[in-house]
DNA sequence: TTGTATGCGTTATCAG
DNA sequence: CTGATAACGCATACAA
């Protein structure tokens, strides 16, 4: 730790300006003395000290990543794409962390300017109006993943999912399935994911010719506790032959529920839910879903990252991503 | 980001050495100046360069973490934990990972020595005999958490759960439901999980005056498909009427080739797994499970490293953490 | 092709 | 209490 480019050079009998240049491999740097210094530097056990080096370039080689929770199973898998492609491009991830606590979160982005990140990519469903300002203010350029408000500008780039077409072809699935009468359990308001995954749901209803009906959703909060809200629209009449959910998350509650009745699914009642996380497939039965894509989003996100480090001014367009119909074993023809 | 301790001085009329100690709250600040200069650190949107101070102050507030897989739902809870006390002990997590790739690991091991980790948290399984020394040369502590090779040394430490107690509480669980054959999927050759949940296992059963038997014992790879190795134990006679699977993963691949034969759990069988993964409390029925307690096992590996950091020829003892029965519906007494 | 000198933005060491 | 000034370890403009 305490070896320095220094004593490479001593050891090398070159300057240290020379070291620095060789081991950046410097085209000035013939082969016979850079390995030389290269062999000083093995033997010596040095690493460049990569503060010191950003201090210089202005760069820390560091993108700072931000998100509610790391536990999250669908977030970890965003933070895999961005941490895969990071560090094949020499970048490490920071991770900052909020759970909801807006102080938590203030504390983040502070920490990541003061680590002058190169960029940030940001995961957290939410990028509160008193939070944006500071994350603007570190100066690098921003990418949100499924931001849920909907702000953008000129610095502040996304990649989201399509929401609406992921609810239209959840919903045409189950109508292209023979059901008429499609339940929905909603998101939380204010969420531009719940707001639009209804909208595909309308779509896909009015272009099947199907009335809509207002009664037939109910509003979940996207965790399994909303699933029970499914209770409710067993209560509608007519009953609904499929129910379309916010989450798979909300679906999973809704099976539990479900079960507890003696509701055979799909038997009784097709459940489409949207995310696609891991635990969708080991549920009973299998849960038929609108996939995210979210490795690759987390990808997406970095290789927008990169363009914006290369050039700050590019223009790079909003991505958005195609969900894809998982059809699993939840839902089935119309009985 | 170009503004400076420099421009602060000069905005607030003093020299930048008092900025940097009235910023730094240094008690040889009055109240006075120190108002005045925050006043004009705030105006100028002043943010102090981590690098910069890292330099100089020889540490750089970051921990680096490595770990197999980010989206491992048992690795991420391992990392809330980390992040989470990090976080508010002024540190910053950065991540490396390695999907087992070798290459992988051992780039992320150079980078987090390049940046001059203050500490490094392993949570990868595997710490392989190539890449223990590069670690070594890091030259900040190390604390493992459930590594699998045995080696330690006086900068290594490690955070374990106890396999050993883990294997037998859950064999004792299943005796004292009153099963007498008790069959096992172990887990990979060579881990010592693998063998430390055998040893607790045969320890319950031999003080249950139990014969043990090793045609009782099949090798799964700590996977799903490894579950599948439960049909053996079937052959078996007299046919088992519990298994203590290596993990809940297994557990899960387990119950999914039963339900496949029609075989019910827990009426014809009864199945104990181990971690308490996310996802074991939503499969059918609901695993019972011995529960590793991973965002604890986090914090105590932080806690650790922050022991260390402050004074690195501190004593500390390796921590062995216990894990907990959960009991749920995948078991039940010998019918 | 190489070496010298400078500066990146801090904190720490001295004087005052 | 405050201000010069020196480091920290590196990259680079400029000289040789």
């Amino acid at each position: 730790m305490r070896v320095s480019i220094k004593d490479v050079a001593r050891a090398a009998g070159v300057s240290h300006s020379t070291v620095s240049r060789a081991l950046t491999h410097s085209p000035l740097i013939p082969e016979t003395t850079r390995r030389r210094v290269e062999r000083a530097a093995k033997k010596l056990g040095y690493a460049p000290n990569a503060m010191a080096r950003g201090l210089i370039t202005r760069q820390s080689r560091a993108i700072g990543v931000i998100v509610t929770s790391i536990a999250d199973p669908f977030v970890a898998e965003i933070v895999r794409g961005i941490e895969q492609l990071a560090g094949d491009n020499g970048y490490r991830v920071v991770l900052g962390t909020s759970h909801n606590d807006p102080e938590r979160e203030v504390n983040a982005v502070k920490a990541l300017r003061e680590w002058r990140v190169d960029s940030v990519i940001v995961a957290s469903s939410r990028v509160g109006a008193l939070y944006q300002p500071l994350l603007k203010d570190i100066g690098a350029p921003i990418v949100l993943i499924n931001n849920q408000n909907q702000q953008k500008g000129r610095v502040i780039h996304s990649v989201a999912v399509d929401d609406v077409r992921g609810g239209e072809v959840a919903t045409q699935y189950l109508v292209s399935l023979g059901h008429r009468v499609i339940g929905h359990i909603r998101g939380p308001v204010g969420y531009a994911a719940s707001k639009n995954r209804i909208a595909g749901y309308r779509r896909a209803l009015n272009a099947a010719g199907i009335p809509y009906d207002r009664t037939l959703i109910q509003t979940g909060d996207g965790r399994a506790e909303g699933g029970a809200q499914i209770l409710k629209l067993l209560d509608h009449d007519p009953i609904p032959t499929a129910i379309f959910c916010y989450n798979d998350i909300t679906a999973i509650g809704a099976l539990r529920e479900l079960k507890r009745r003696g509701i055979r699914v799909p038997r009784d009642l097709s459940l489409v839910g949207f995310d696609n996380i891991p635990f969708a497939l080991y549920v009973d039965p299998p849960l038929t879903t609108i996939a995210q894509p979210m490795f690759e989003m987390g990808k997406r996100a970095l290789q927008m990252a990169l363009t914006l480090m290369r050039d700050s001014r590019a223009q790079v367009a909003d991505v958005v991503i195609q969900g894809e119909l998982i059809a699993r074993a939840s839902t089935r023809v119309r009985g």
